[in-house]
DNA sequence: AATATCTTTGAAATCTCTTTGAAAATATTA
DNA sequence: TAATATTTTCAAAGAGATTTCAAAGATATT
């Protein structure tokens, strides 16, 4: 279970991250409120836990550009000193829960449990759309100039890296963890295979090579 | 949107539902816990809400039984002077959020909002309709171009989710859940036999199969 | 030119789905 | 209650797609 969490109170993060990994979540942190939505746009997480009030840039107008573009994440929202009104406009700008401080550990972590729950079946339905192309990882399908496009699961979750990092080179390293798994004891070479076979079955394709590192899919020219 | 409310507070039962309903909700209601399981298990609702601690039959017992039957509806649970422990274990019952009593109507009603922003479902009364088929998933009938096509319960079960997430992929894993139960030790291929039978009685079925993933109903193309 | 790396091709091995048949469990009817 | 259907389940063979390896050709880098 992989978690992105994001405030600004270090005391408060320290705690809490320290509990959460404890308890077997991949907890990753940062302190601003902008590279928070950055990250979680770029990886994919099971959970997001906000804070409500930051200094820099607050949690729900994070969330409200969040949510627009389409991202739906279950996210906890985290408050401090709230009243039911903003309790309300955070979960109004797209929070799925929303905890005041201060709280019991055992509470905030039933509480994410109940949300990773319901993350599960959110899990349908989560298409991305870059470099030209829509995928839908789960159909296995990509749609390129209104073609669809049949894939097998590795060849869908290879392009949906490429385009979930859309314009930034994937090591092969990362490739290959992600798409066959740490432990595999296969070929590293297949590699190189996949990135044929998708540049077979896409049109003038525009996944590039950087010899000795990786590969990445260009950003369409204007 | 279509609401049921367990409660055997009378007071709080009639300020509650006259509000939900001025501000749309349909509401139906019941203060005893296992009259609202079964009316629950018939007609399908948007939302539940359910009070923690109620004479006859407590909230979590009750909800325990509605997820063990693999309904996910998502359930608000009410409380009232209670612990954290206490909402941490009707989170963890399968509630989707816990509100404590007394609370202000505006976070109430923001949290229902959150709760029906992730089940949008999209079926009229008992019947769904979808991809070209019309079924009533307790008659275990289906139509399809003006015929009837009788199936049996598991047959239906499983239809009746291709259905409800019509051009979604519904993994294999979740099928299993949802038809056959957590916690059965039935021959996973029973799936795919399943959908053997049901592409057999469907005239041209627009059943997809996504190699090591699931299965989907098709749109129709227009 | 030599080397390393990537691309392409072909074919083997593996895995997953489909289909069929029949046994067990359950419900229905006489 | 016995006899008969229906449904559910397992098992196993067949088909088909995917994944993998291996090896040869192409291309960049030193």
């Amino acid at each position: 279970m992989k978690l992105l969490f994001i405030t600004d109170k270090v005391k408060l993060a320290k705690k809490l991250a320290q509990t959460l990994k404890e308890h077997g979540y991949l907890v990753d942190y940062t302190a601003d409120g902008q590279t928070g939505l950055e990250i979680s746009a770029g990886e994919s997480y099971d959970l997001i836990i906000l804070e409500w009030k930051m200094s820099e840039r607050d949690g729900i107008s994070i969330l409200k550009e969040f949510r627009s573009q389409g991202f739906d994440t279950p996210v906890l929202m985290i408050g401090d000193n709230d009243t039911p009104q903003e309790r309300a406009a955070g979960l109004d700008s797209g929070a799925d829960d929303f905890l005041s401080q201060p709280f019991a550990m055992e509470e905030f972590l039933a509480r994410l449990r109940a949300l990773s729950r319901r993350g599960r079946k959110a899990l349908v339905g989560n298409i991305i759309v870059a470099g030209g192309l829509t995928l839908d990882p789960l159909k296995c399908e990509v749609i390129q100039d209104n073609q669809v496009i049949r894939l097998s699961v590795k060849e869908a979750s290879l392009l949906e890296i490429l385009m979930r990092n859309l314009g930034r080179v994937i090591t092969k390293e990362l490739i290959f963890e992600r798409v066959w798994g740490y432990e595999s004891d296969i070929q590293f070479a297949n590699i190189d295979l996949y990135i044929h076979y998708l540049r077979k079955k896409l049109n003038n394709c525009r996944i590039k090579t950087v010899r000795g590192v990786g590969y990445y899919l260009a950003e369409e020219k204007s």
